[in-house]
DNA sequence: GAGACTTTCTATACATGTAAGAAAAGTTAG
DNA sequence: CTAACTTTTCTTACATGTATAGAAAGTCTC
């Protein structure tokens, strides 16, 4: 029977750093520098220590940014009062969790990465399906809706921002572009008559409407 | 005047490899090793040429996995009878370039840039917006619709594919798992009642369920 | 034909993520 | 104390994307 209280201490080598450790200078240089000056070499020297070293606390580079995309979800979202109604709940719950990861530009690497499960984020989550039970929905109904949300969700932050960064990129049209104003009308009439302000149609933010639009349709329950 | 019939050659070092060619070699290497095998390097020796020398066809990689992507477009994608009934087309197209693109694990990497702009994947874009438009929508607001439902089919593709392939390669649980397994039943009642269902409910593939909750959304003009 | 110009290709170099294995620094059993 | 064992760290090495500089192979002007 093992002591309980001993404090006993664990073999092996002492660990020098820790993943919280790690976590906080990864912080320290992707808010400094943007995502792209986090090398695990740099992450290595900030805390002192070598890049092979941190691969004991952390499988890999992909893990690391989810780890920190929950540690900065954690940070920002904050409880917030939701409205009582339920569909108007659901909208601001999403629309709370869309502009944490709006106002967090590196993220998109991330977002492939399943569920936003930070547990700052559950809380969101469980307004968003908890919502949709209580208009009616059942609990498996109302969990499909919220993939689909989340589905929705990423989507959107993952295309818009990575289509606005090569915007800023000032690149060269790219041949889509191209593409998109050779439109033959008579064969794709209503592109070729959108064609011109398709640029400025799909850079407007117009993530509450689509959302909305969502919500109310996984509502009239069919 | 320029003589325009005379066959007048380029000037400059004339080429030994096109883009197609080299579309073609990346196709091939793709298709038998996965997309993990095409590198930069490889592409070159099978391409029979240096890897700087690609970089004169495409701008980088990316763009590389985009032409591809649109070249896997333009070959699955065939135009197909469609509903006449708007709402049922516009489901129909959608959940046409939402297979093609399932059917076609490596895309992941791709989708986030921007639209599917393949010329062939255009005409389904077409049928989405007409769908929309006789429905009732402003041009503007079908644009706009179309994309809510492009950031719904990119997002559950993403998303799902990158899990669907966690789960394949056998890795040991992350830490989300860890946190949905400790959910407080008091604090997240909702998900602490569907937590063991959890993993299931968002394997399950219900993409036109919420497409059609998108779509019906859509419609209900505001 | 000689040289300027243009386009494409090649050689070399660097930063990056990370695999593989050895070394270090502890704890525990004898 | 010594030896076995465990956990963490360090060293070295490799594959990859791509930047840079210059060489090669054409056309054009004269």
């Amino acid at each position: 029977m093992p002591q309980p209280s001993a404090p006993r201490r664990n073999p092996g080598r002492p660990p020098r750093i820790s993943r919280e450790e790690i976590i906080e200078a990864a912080r320290r240089i992707v808010t400094e520098g943007g995502v792209g000056r986090l090398t695990m070499r740099r992450l290595a020297t900030e805390v002192g220590s070598t890049p092979m070293a941190l691969y004991h606390h952390v499988r890999d580079k992909e893990e690391l940014l989810v780890l920190l995309l929950d540690d900065y979800a954690a940070r920002t979202l904050r409880r917030s009062e939701l409205p009582a109604h339920p569909r108007e709940r659901i909208v601001a719950a999403a629309t709370a969790i869309h502009e944490a990861l709006v106002a967090c530009p590196w993220i998109v690497e991330v977002l492939t990465a399943d569920d936003l499960m930070s547990t700052s984020a559950l809380w969101f989550v469980e307004q968003i399906v908890d919502g949709l039970v209580a208009c009616g929905l059942s609990l498996d109904r109302a969990v499909h809706g919220y993939r689909s949300i989340w589905y929705y969700t990423a989507g959107e932050i993952v295309v818009r921002t990575t289509a606005a960064r090569r915007r800023a990129d000032g690149d060269p049209p790219t041949y889509r572009e191209q593409v998109f104003a050779d439109l033959d009308s008579n064969e794709l009439p209503r592109l070729a008559q959108a064609a011109d302000r398709w640029g400025a149609l799909t850079a407007e933010d117009t993530y509450q409407d689509g959302l909305r639009a969502l919500v109310d349709g996984l509502l009239v329950s069919r």
